[in-house]
DNA sequence: AGTAAAATATTAAAAAGGCAACGATTCACG
DNA sequence: CGTGAATCGTTGCCTTTTTAATATTTTACT
C-alpha cells in the first residue's frame, strides 16, 4: 500500500558526512583501545609519524608534522609538551635552521609507538573487513588525495 | 645503483591514519567555508540531520543525534545550547518519554541548513573528483559500515 | 504494585583545541 | 651588505570537548 520499503535510504548521505562520521567512529574506538597505553589518538599519530622516519632518522619538524597529520601548529606544540613531559619524545634544534625544532622519539616513545602499532594493526583488520569489495590501493590513494589540501 | 625509486611510499599508511587525515582535511576546509555562515562543522551536521527528518518531522532526540553523528552526549548538549541561543534550533519534550528532549529546526535553522547544504554540495564535487575510479555506492556503504560501532 | 536497574539528558570541573599576536631566524632582492 | 617580507615555533586568551557525577524517568523483574 504505497509504503516505501523498510531499507530505503531516506537521504543518501554526502561523502562529507560519511567521512566525518566514519572518522569519528574510528577515533572513538581507537581512543578507547589506546587508553590503557595512556596516549590519545592524535598523540599516537605523532609517535607513529616519528617512528616511520626510522630509528636513525632525524625526527620531524613541527611544520612537517603539522602538515603531514593535518594538526594545527599550536595544538601540536601543546601536544609535544605533553609527550615531552611523559618522556616519549624530545625536542632538538635543527642543525640547518635555528628557527626549527625537530621532534624525536625517546626509547620509551618508540616502545609506546610499537605497542600502539599493534592496536592500529587490529583496527586495520577491522577496517579492511568493512571495505571488503573495494580495491584497497585505489581507496588508499584516494584517501591520500583527500588528505592533501582540498582548496581554501 | 640500488637506490630506491624517488616516489616509493616509505611506509604504506594504515587505513586508520588515512581516514583520520582525510577527515581532518575535510573538516578544516569545510570549517573555513562555513565560517561566513557562523556555524561550525559539527553544528552544521546537527542542522543537516534535523533537516533530513523533513519539515513535518518530529525532530530527533539527543541520543539519536549522538549515535547518528558519533558525537558525545555532553558535547551535543552544549552544542544544542549554542544553537538554541542562535535561534537555529529549539528543544521540545518527547510526548512519549519524559526523559527525552527532541531537537527541532527553527525556520532560521532550516534556512541555515539549506545554505550549508550548498557548501557541502561543492565539497561533494571536490570529493567525488578525488575518489574518481572508485564505485561511489560501494564506497559510501563501506564508509557507512565504518561509521557504525566498530566493536567494544 | 514495588523496587532495583537502565536509560536520558544535563551540569560542573578539567583537559584540549583554536585564533591572534609575538620574538626569532631566514629569505628575497635591491 | 641591508632591509622588508616570509617562515617557524611558541604563548596568551578564549572556546570547545571530555570526563565524572547527578536528577529524572522508564523498564524489568519479582
Amino acid at each position: 500500500m504505497d509504503r516505501p520499503p523498510d531499507n530505503a535510504d531516506p537521504a543518501p548521505e554526502t561523502l562529507t558526512e560519511l567521512i566525518l562520521r566514519a572518522s569519528a567512529q574510528v577515533s572513538s574506538t581507537l581512543g578507547i583501545r589506546l587508553k590503557p597505553l595512556g596516549v590519545q589518538v592524535d598523540e599516537m599519530r605523532v609517535l607513529h609519524a616519528l617512528n616511520a622516519t626510522g630509528s636513525a632518522g632525524s625526527g620531524m619538524s613541527m611544520t612537517e608534522l603539522s602538515e603531514a597529520l593535518v594538526i594545527g601548529g599550536p595544538t601540536l606544540t601543546r601536544m609535544a609538551d605533553r609527550l615531552v613531559s611523559e618522556n616519549l619524545v624530545y625536542r632538538a634544534p635543527d642543525p640547518h635552521d635555528r628557527r626549527r625544532v625537530r621532534l624525536h622519539l625517546t626509547d620509551t616513545g618508540a616502545a609506546c609507538a610499537a605497542e600502539a602499532a599493534e592496536i592500529v594493526a587490529d583496527m586495520q583488520q577491522l577496517l579492511t573487513a568493512r571495505f571488503a569489495g573495494l580495491d584497497l590501493d585505489d581507496l588508499s590513494s584516494a584517501l591520500a588525495r583527500t588528505a592533501s589540501p582540498l582548496k581554501d
